[in-house]
DNA sequence: CAAAAGTCCTTAATATGTTAAATATAGAAT
DNA sequence: ATTCTATATTTAACATATTAAGGACTTTTG
């Protein structure tokens, strides 16, 4: 029996790298960081969330998404409000702009994801996908 | 068809948040980072490595390393030593505390990860693992 | 052998990860 | 209505991630 101790962990760390190695140039031309990206990218699809339920998408803690949400503001990505019901919620939604960045870049996302799938091969992408989401259930 | 274009890379990344769930509880018992405790276990089995090495096995990047390692020396748990044959070269090893904490905590470590593959299951171990093997093959 | 090119490590600068504590608001309890 | 408790976000402090650039040493080249 090897010695594994939380050989897993690293593993998990360094497929997750090998995978965004697919899309780090990409995002190397858009000028934005994995975890801007993600919160451009998770906005897109929901339109408007507020800051817990985009962090938890997001798989970003709160106090660093509270850093990125004001860059991507200053910068005029994203679009802050306070709720009506609640006001200690924040409602975040894209701007137009980031909307139009969006929609240029999310192609060249797609075909790199395409040749990853292409390469691991559709069945083994299958059933990676479904382990992970069983590893993913252990945490309650 | 579903939407996913990075979604593997976020489920890699959520699946390793499960898994770490199981190690963070004694990691913070110890005070170390996740980070600190891959170096300290990956040095505990191989004796002496330059950082370049370290750095490969860890999965951490050389100018992390610099700073982990510069912590760890100055809290006297690592031992720095030039080279002989290559002056560039930084040899890097565990001191006896380190070690004799590392034969502390590792019962603790091995425990967790036994359970976690309890939870999960022998054979959706070695299949995950197979899966991620390949994922990290991806990248040359 | 001296200049060029390459390697290893480190420093610098900016962004995020992580935990604890502070703020502000909302809802429950007395 | 006031106090207590809970929730949502933010701030603070320290550690790491990432890219670029610098310095020291080696090897290669001419």
């Amino acid at each position: 029996m090897q010695k594994l101790e939380d050989s897993l962990t690293l593993q998990l760390l360094r497929s997750r790298e090998s995978a965004m190695m697919f899309f780090r140039p990409i995002l190397q031309e858009t000028g934005f960081t994995e975890q801007q990206w993600r919160v451009i990218r998770v906005l897109n699809d929901n339109t408007q969330l507020d800051a817990k339920q985009l962090a938890e998408r997001c798989c970003i803690l709160s106090p660093s998404l509270t850093r990125i949400i004001s860059r991507l503001e200053a910068d005029g990505l994203i679009i802050r409000i306070r709720s009506e019901h609640d006001q200690r919620i924040t409602l975040l939604s894209l701007s137009d702009k980031a909307t139009q960045i969006f929609k240029d870049v999310s192609p060249k996302i797609d075909k790199a994801y395409a040749r990853l799938i292409a390469k691991l091969g559709d069945e083994k992408m299958q059933q990676l996908s479904s382990l992970l989401t069983e590893v993913i259930r252990l945490s309650p």
